[in-house]
DNA sequence: TTGTATGCGTTATCAT
DNA sequence: ATGATAACGCATACAA
């Protein structure tokens, strides 16, 4: 190990490629001024109980009047910890998922760790594509809507070594740890509900199946349970689209145009399309629930003023985030958190469902 | 300048404090399998020009078979630039917030810059306390959501000589870069609309106006409106709460309700409020817009399907991310792109405002 | 076009 | 309890 032979420290601070033009000091100004050494002031900071009272009191008020703080790019190399997290949504457009980034965010804000947010727009790719810039960013967490993602993403979490939770939907036999709950289950409950009131004819108004497996997991919790009574969906009664009112007006004009036995029930993907769905009828005249048992899902306010209210099932996603970033910390802690968590979609039984016609 | 007397780089890298047990690699280490030294891997990624296609090819084969890629925190600080940027939103509940992240994220992300989120819950302190720590993670550029904000926080901004904008409202005579639309215009607008047909008693149903600037300028547009017709709402007219159905019911049964005369318009602070309002109408039996105007704010879907459907009004929220997204990474490029952007907010006349009664 | 050497701001390992 | 100094992983003047 070379000796100091050269004057190191004094002569090299000096030689800084551009020496700071802007306002902004570092940690050896706040070592100057406070007459300290730069591993002090790093110790006020990450190990305040190593350092004398009244040393840390001139440490930091040297760090007040020069308007310091840590360097978060210096911490990281030195440390080898980004104090940064993930998450990958599908959308910020859909407040299942906003409310979920809402939740993470506050949990990881309380511990000092700040949450990157990518949307992936449904595509897979871009996913992927997210991932990797986060992992380049150094992501100590990260937390996936959904297990429909390519192998190469979850491999390189892994490669790196970086904990992650699969979130918002739940499965009991996931290879990944999940927080959030059941589709399948979910849908299945639904399902039940109707059946028990006597239909057998069912339409379903669902989002797009293709790279989602919440959703597809939903059909076949649908048909699942349908197939339990032996029963099933007529494939000119399932639609895919786009989460609105309007998909759920079209869908239902289109039923009710079409020769041919018409369903008593429409299971909706959630509670926009299940709006439209409601509010189509009243403009065709068909009686909610005497003629047709409609539900959505997400219990939006909405659901519960419109006349009549809507059947629907409430998850509470905020809860979500909070669980996830609690299990991500405790990971990061090296607690060894239980594996995964289910939360419960709760059904809310109102005014859009009654017996079958018949 | 110290000339080398000990054998310095090769001796000093195998001394790494704690040799990487993770599988992950690091520039020298494609260096040394690609055959050449970090300033050519580095200029293959920097500036890919200057170096000759061959060892490109060589060096993008070895970052491939050691699966790595550059380090966030390393580059930034070798290069003093983060490739981060930040935003503050109120919250992520509302989605006019949250398609302004969208926005910005996706005009971001195009450039390599990663956006950080921070959620105020309308309180300035969190605001500012959420600057602070994006500072020190050493944003490129800001974004914040209105200018009611402690001055110590754009104080920091400029202290740090970071580029900022101050987005979704516009006000001419800001100090700011704003970009949006003028929540006074747009509210001046509203209440000229129901002025022209007749109206000369209002309510007003808005968000709290306590720490926030677009709502306090939606009132003055309102009363400025108002007065300069002779007009005034009266204080027991004047409602405040969250942006809720509930809110808007509440307050309708409250008005209707209360001894005295019963106002002829109300304005809503958005669609949701104004929803509600509808939906007591319906439930009192008073007849939109026959005895009552209503106006909302924001032209969620609903606003055009619920009957009579509501007029309100639309502003492009995602575009405004992207367009102060735009303004700041045209900053810094150095470019001196015109002082903030105005979006207008446009009226979307429907049948909840009518003539006044009598 | 490519390599050498050094600094970016912090933390951590020593030694004192 | 405090100080000196070597990493951390990368970028960039400068030299070749």
């Amino acid at each position: 190990m070379p000796d100091s032979l050269d004057p190191p420290a004094a002569a090299r601070t000096t030689t800084n490629r551009a020496r700071r033009s802007t306002g902004r000091s570092v940690l050896s100004d706040v070592a100057k001024l406070a007459g300290v050494s730069t591993a002090t002031v790093s110790r006020v900071y990450n190990e305040p109980d190593k350092v004398s009272a009244n040393v840390r009191e001139r440490v930091e008020h040297a760090a007040l009047t020069l308007n310091w703080f840590p360097n978060a790019a210096g911490r990281a190399l030195a440390s080898t910890r980004s104090h940064i997290a993930g998450i990958i949504i599908p959308t910020l457009d859909d407040r299942v998922f906003a409310s979920q980034v809402s939740g993470m965010q506050a949990a990881f804000a309380a511990r000092g760790i700040t949450l990157v947010l990518g949307c992936s727009n449904y595509d897979p790719a871009q996913a992927l594509t997210q991932v990797r810039a986060m992992l380049a960013r150094g992501v100590e967490a990260m937390a996936v809507v959904s297990e429909a993602h390519p192998p190469e993403l979850f491999d390189a979490l892994r490669l790196y070594r970086v904990p992650y939770a699969v979130t918002y939907a739940y499965r009991k036999d996931s290879p990944h740890t999940c927080i959030g709950f059941d589709n399948h289950a979910a849908y299945a409950e639904i399902t039940e509900h109707l059946i028990g009131l006597g239909h057998r004819s069912f339409a379903v108004c669902i989002q797009p199946t293709r790279d989602n497996d919440r959703v597809q997991a939903r059909v076949a919790g649908i048909r699942a349970t349908l197939e339990r009574h032996g029963l099933a969906v007529r494939p000119e009664h399932m639609f895919e689209g786009e989460s609105t009112m309007g998909f759920g007006r079209r869908s239902l004009r289109t039923i009710w145009q079409a020769p041919g036995e018409r369903p008593t029930a429409i299971i909706c993907g959630n509670d926009h399309i299940a709006l439209g769905v409601l509010r189509e009828a009243e403009e065709l005249g068909i009686a909610i629930p005497g003629e047709l048992s409609v539900t959505g899902f997400d219990d939006l306010e909405m659901a519960q003023e419109i006349r009549p209210a809507l059947t629907t099932m409430r998850v509470d996603t905020y809860e979500i985030g909070r669980l996830a970033a609690q299990y991500l910390l405790d990971t990061l802690d090296g607690k060894r958190p239980q594996h995964g968590h289910e939360v419960h979609a709760l059904f809310q039984l109102r005014h859009s469902t009654g017996p079958a016609a018949r």
